[in-house]
DNA sequence: GTATTTAGTGTTAAAAGTACACATAGCAGG
DNA sequence: CCTGCTATGTGTACTTTTAACACTAAATAC
């Protein structure tokens, strides 16, 4: 048994005491394969020992759940300014083997390729996979899991956090594809550029793709300082 | 101090202790003044005696969050079965004169009509605001109201939660006040009319008012069934 | 029976959404 | 340099939804 769980088994068996975690759901969308995936760690508490869970950790004292989660995601991926949101909390009292442990479930969204960057140097034990390939995780986490993914799908139609899956600069198909992945459906490519468009939140650049084998498509950005005003004026997005 | 505070207060001394609260943003609609009102009690922490706050408790250790909000209303309310809907965790480190406090906060939808009812039975300490009315609360509680008040505007858009606040008989024009009060803006009568009945979620009743000095409108009945099948074939609910 | 008050109803114009197919730019390979 | 290949990029007609707008009808009070 590890140190962290240690460290748990001691907080949690203190009578009356309720621990308090922090868990996320860190999606990653994969533009080759267009599959949505989840980074999945191997899980050390003895009773689920082997299988996969999400990325978690005992709040400390002295910061705010969001900091918690941040530290997570710094700590387990390299990565900073993570787009994060809370989704919900998981509280049975039988949700974990070792005691009354609360966890309160965030979902982040990164750029699979700025993960790589850092994978290195890294925790070996973690893992992408895709999220309908995920069949038992320890604890709730599946339940937890499956909340998140709800979530994200829900998000995506009203507000912009598919440009967080993706690159900096990214072509107007992959925009559709990643919807198209994330939603389960097929969109119609005149209509939905048109919708694109009309948001006025795009910004065309000068730059084209590279290196494909065929017509090179048009780069845009997305423009969040144009999002933060429009949100401000509180008009909404839809896609 | 209250035997409340004392046991909140020996509870967060012991180190590295995290303290579980839950605090309920109960929401009720005035029809007579339509006002947006929530209930709220005299506060018992010395810092901020005599202020108003939610209302709240400890987390016991046998329960989940859910739980224990239902638990609070019905011990200060009187009433089971509320609408409840988790709405967010409160964190910041200095949020509690006493120590290490943090909650999660939900909002709580029930028909003021109801409360009435059981009111005299009750804690006489608590009472309702115009949601406008508010200007100082204990803790971050104002800042809580602000985020559910947000919350709950946005999910009358997309859920049939408005109807949680009236009686289970109401007239087309009860809805109609009651959207425009909470999301502070006129509605056209024929049209939300024309959008109310296509939903099919509306029952009429053979039913008219009564004791009314002019022409009596019909009343309607939410079909909370039809609500949850539409709900199942993914078909949204929108106002 | 007359005045008062709120209930209840339909049409038109504008905007948004849906369905649908083909020419074109750029690369690859001979 | 010419041909074939592949994915890009674009417009129009139709349907549905939303928005704006005013009067008659039913019931009560006096």
């Amino acid at each position: 048994m590890s140190l962290e769980t240690d460290k748990l088994k001691k907080f949690i068996t203190e009578q009356d005491k309720i621990a308090l975690t922090v868990d996320c759901v860190v999606f990653g969308y994969d533009e080759h394969d267009k599959e949505l995936k989840i980074l999945l760690i191997k899980n050390e508490v003895p009773q689920f020992l082997g299988m996969w869970s999400l990325l978690g950790d005992l709040m400390k004292i002295d910061e705010t759940i969001e900091d918690a989660a941040n530290r997570i995601l710094e700590y387990r991926t390299g990565l900073k300014d993570v787009y994060l949101e809370e989704v919900q909390s998981f509280s049975h009292p039988k949700r974990h083997p070792l005691g009354r442990v609360i966890t309160i479930a965030y979902y982040a969204l990164i750029k699979i390729s700025d993960y790589e960057l850092n994978v290195e140097k890294l925790d070996l034990e973690a893992k992408w996979f895709n999220i309908n390939e995920i069949e038992e995780m320890a604890f709730d986490h599946k339940n937890i899991l499956e909340v998140c993914h709800k979530r994200l799908q829900e998000r995506l139609k009203e507000r912009p956090v598919g440009f967080s899956l993706l690159p900096k600069k990214f072509t107007l198909q992959q925009i559709q594809n990643l919807y198209e992945t994330v939603l389960q459906t097929e969109l119609d490519k005149r209509n939905f550029r048109r919708k694109l468009k009309n948001l006025g939140l795009l910004k065309e650049l000068e730059e084209i793709e590279t290196e494909v084998a065929h017509r090179p498509a048009r780069l845009y950005t997305f423009d969040y300082d144009k999002y933060t005003e429009m949100e401000r004026k509180g008009r909404r997005f839809s896609l």
